[in-house]
DNA sequence: CAAAACGGTGAAAATACGGTGAAATTTTCA
DNA sequence: TGAAAATTTCACCGTATTTTCACCGTTTTG
């Protein structure tokens, strides 16, 4: 189980970290928003424990920017002063929030919680597996099977599946894509997507159907 | 959000408008379908609470007016001892059920939930649905409906008809329109605004009334 | 009433666009 | 470090789309 700890005083990250590695957890730490943006696209992490208030990037727009392409939950860290819009973190796809100041004990029953709830949604089979008549789409682990049969994407492949489902029935363009999947800072040709397009319908078999394109514009999922 | 609560029942409408308001929401009433579509065509409402049974104009029949021309969520009252065709009221484009007697938290939940949805889907992609009696334009999927049936438009057909739509009741000449869908830099013939106006109204069927032609001076779309 | 102006239309010609395979480049991992 | 995998670029090609244009019926004008 691995927890990311993104907080910007190192303090807060010590005592967590000191609490969660007792739990038997494996704890990794960010020092703010970006960090954490980064660190999430290349690892993968269990839960992500987000302080609100940071230096370049905050909380929130760290977990709308992760959240659009890793489905990971979320416990939210801020003080007890601060008042943020609860339902725009419940959109968001926050789990739970936290006021501090905390007792190490509250953060860690929430993690808890939030793992549980996971792990058991899983076993009912209702999140975290999306279904789309005979392609699944797993997740958790990250897998992809066509008719039952595990498909062997290439990680651009899932992230460009898996973002082209989340924004299911939507015209995306290429630049959204290029900026959204393979993020901000790519500067590469615009043809990128067609091709990763190309290799992921051929991975997709018959549900190739599922991905449309939009002639002068883009693509779409829709099923 | 505003919120319009139709029923006969006056003892209904109060109780519901109380909890309508308790979340901070306004409340709007409206004693049958009759008037509901009536106050509809008028007004912009958030949601509907729509009973079934009511006298002059039953539930149905009021939400299927109401939907020619307005895409408003829908949430229906209906009597347990009522059993109506879910998979019609679903066509209809009726986002949820309650049956009576329920509890105000119930209601508020599912009106929570279908509000929240709807904006999700808005966040996510462009705008919303237009709809000119049978004529549904998605700006989100980039679809266009014709009586519910999707219709194959190029890109150039259905920019010219989002423009079109965009400034309805508004008289565009050849010109403004080349320059605005066709770009500052087109140097080309006029006529070529007629060809794709003659496509579009083909594939709009009998919506191609829409689109009325102002000879001297170009077009405009009219509902 | 005739002539001119205008828009509708179909078809042909020109063009833009996306699919594709292969090569070049970068990243990953043993 | 070197081989394998993944990513990215790119040019070619078929086709969907766009554009042009001439012809024709209708409307307007002098």
């Amino acid at each position: 189980m691995k927890v990311l700890i993104v907080d910007d005083e190192e303090m807060i990250r010590d005592v967590l970290k000191r609490y969660v590695e007792f739990e038997g957890f494996e704890a990794y730490e960010a020092e703010d928003g970006m960090e954490a943006v980064r660190l999430c696209k290349e690892n993968d992490y269990d839960v992500l424990l987000m302080d609100v208030m940071m230096p370049r990037l905050d909380g929130f727009s760290a977990v709308k920017e992760i959240k659009k392409t890793k489905d990971i939950p979320v416990i939210m860290l801020s003080a007890r002063s601060e008042e943020y819009d609860k339902l725009f973190a419940f959109e968001l796809g926050v789990d739970d929030y936290v006021t501090k100041p905390f007792s190490p004990k509250e953060v860690m029953a929430r993690i808890n919680a939030v793992t549980k709830r996971r792990s058991a949604a899983q076993d009912a089979g209702v999140g975290g597996v999306l279904k789309f008549e005979g392609l699944t789409i797993d997740q958790t682990g990250r897998n992809v099977y066509v008719d039952g049969e595990k498909a062997s994407l290439t990680p651009k492949e899932y992230e460009l599946l898996f973002y082209l489902v989340r924004n299911k029935g939507i015209a995306l363009t290429r630049e959204k894509l290029l900026y959204d999947v393979w993020g901000f800072d790519f500067y590469g040709d615009d043809r990128t997507v067609d091709t990763h397009i190309k290799m992921l319908r051929g991975n997709l078999k018959e549900y190739r159907k599922f991905i449309v394109t939009l002639r002068g514009l883009g693509y779409k999922f829709e099923v």
